[in-house]
DNA sequence: CTCCGGATACTCGCCCCAGAGTATTTGCGA
DNA sequence: TCGCAAATACTCTGGGGCGAGTATCCGGAG
């Protein structure tokens, strides 16, 4: 099959605690919180009792008995099948070995960049440096905290690897940002035209038109066709 | 308001075309693919028409006019309206400015890491690194290539954003890996004890149990709590 | 002349998911 | 002992997204 059985990540977070022990849904959203994973995977009870449903049609899980305590509402307790079990370890296996490929709301919004001025764009750029440095130190704290310290690395790789990412991130932004403010990013010079003259009042489509050659770069190279932009790093005087 | 009037990021891509001059639909998919930037944003048919529809719902963009060539069917042609390109502005910025939480993929599989047994789990990140270095070096060879290093750098942000991740991930993979082989990683004792008994047959749930009080570590910190792990990077004889 | 493949331009329907809502019960302070 | 907030355990509903399908037209090969 080209994807899995139940797509949702939740459904692997489910069936790994079904791995250990039989759980009521309850349980296991309370287990995965304990347990730090809640900001890994995406937890919310709509989505769980939805993915329990789809996981027992699929006979990767089953009930297993129902129970109840006082006057609480009835627990459902489900148990993993042995298909179930082959599951889990097939999808986490493709988890870690395959990398695909997702769509960032960053890249998103850089792909766009050009459509902001340059000084406002080195400005959000800032911002969102300074946001990305809070949340690096309050993760870096957690990571040298009390509890988490104590804890076999094994069981936090997932925050380092946030940690390192974080980092990276933090760094291409710092890059970019510095290069805009010093008018050294290739394009400057265009960028800058470009909303200087929407300021003036010229219009979108006029200006887009003549902007059009320089950026049709799509994946198809068609060498004979390229114009020479001519455009250095120069910065406007 | 809490969240975008439209949140599929698709929309700001339309908006984004529109921004620049009126179009109709299958156009802009093929400017969006022309600009290559159809990596950085989902673009399918389904999604296309009905984020179409929302934006046109919520005033965004409107019905210019319709026409048709030949006898092909009709072309219903939109335009941008200003609350449309405010709206882009608006989105566009927090983008830029605001990181939100984003659950990839690896990050799911990381946190489930520990089901895996050690030698499989290395094996694995292994294969992912090749892949990485698979991509990583088409990537760097894109933005190396005759097409793009004419294009000025502004107008692909988006692909060195994506490389200095790729490299971030890469080096995390390369020294998670190593570690593990070389049995340095903390809770390499346990994890390589665990999957042999498990191997030997014994239950999930009983192995859990035993487990339990190591990796109960949520983000309320009880610090009168702690046992001793005692857990050290000895390996095993 | 005719066939076929690819481009053009959209439509449909199912599955899925998220957020808000519900009803009970326990604990705890006043 | 009275209320009130937090915890327990789900249910419901509606919209959104995605893949697969549809219909037509043009151009070139044979």
């Amino acid at each position: 099959m080209a994807t899995r059985p139940v797509s949702n990540p939740l459904a692997l977070a489910v069936l790994a605690c079904l791995w250990e022990r039989p759980m009521y849904p309850y349980e296991i959203t309370t287990t995965l919180r304990e347990r730090g994973k809640e900001d890994s995977i995406r937890l919310n009870f709509g989505s769980l009792y939805s993915v329990i449903q789809q996981l027992v049609k699929k006979d990767l899980i089953e009930v297993e008995r129902t129970e109840r305590e006082g006057n609480r509402p009835e627990r459902i307790v489900y148990a993993i099948t042995p298909a179930g079990r082959q599951e889990t370890d097939a999808w986490l296996r493709e988890l870690i070995a395959q990398p695909v490929k997702e769509y960032p709301a960053f890249e998103t919004g850089l792909s766009l960049l050009a459509m902001l001025p340059p000084p406002d764009a080195a400005r959000l750029l800032q911002q969102r440096l300074a946001r990305l440095d809070a949340d690096l130190t309050e993760r870096e704290a957690l990571a040298a905290g009390d509890v988490v310290s104590r804890l076999p690395e094994l069981f936090v790789v997932e925050l380092t690897y946030r940690i390192a990412m974080l980092k990276a991130e933090r760094d291409y932004v710092a890059q970019l940002a510095g290069r805009i403010e010093r008018r050294e990013l290739g394009g400057f010079g265009l960028w800058a035209q470009l909303h200087d003259q929407l300021a003036q009042g010229r219009s979108h489509q006029e200006l887009a038109a003549e902007l059009a050659p320089v950026l049709t770069a799509g994946d198809d190279p068609q060498p004979d066709e390229g114009a020479a932009p001519g455009e250095g790093h120069r910065p406007a005087p």
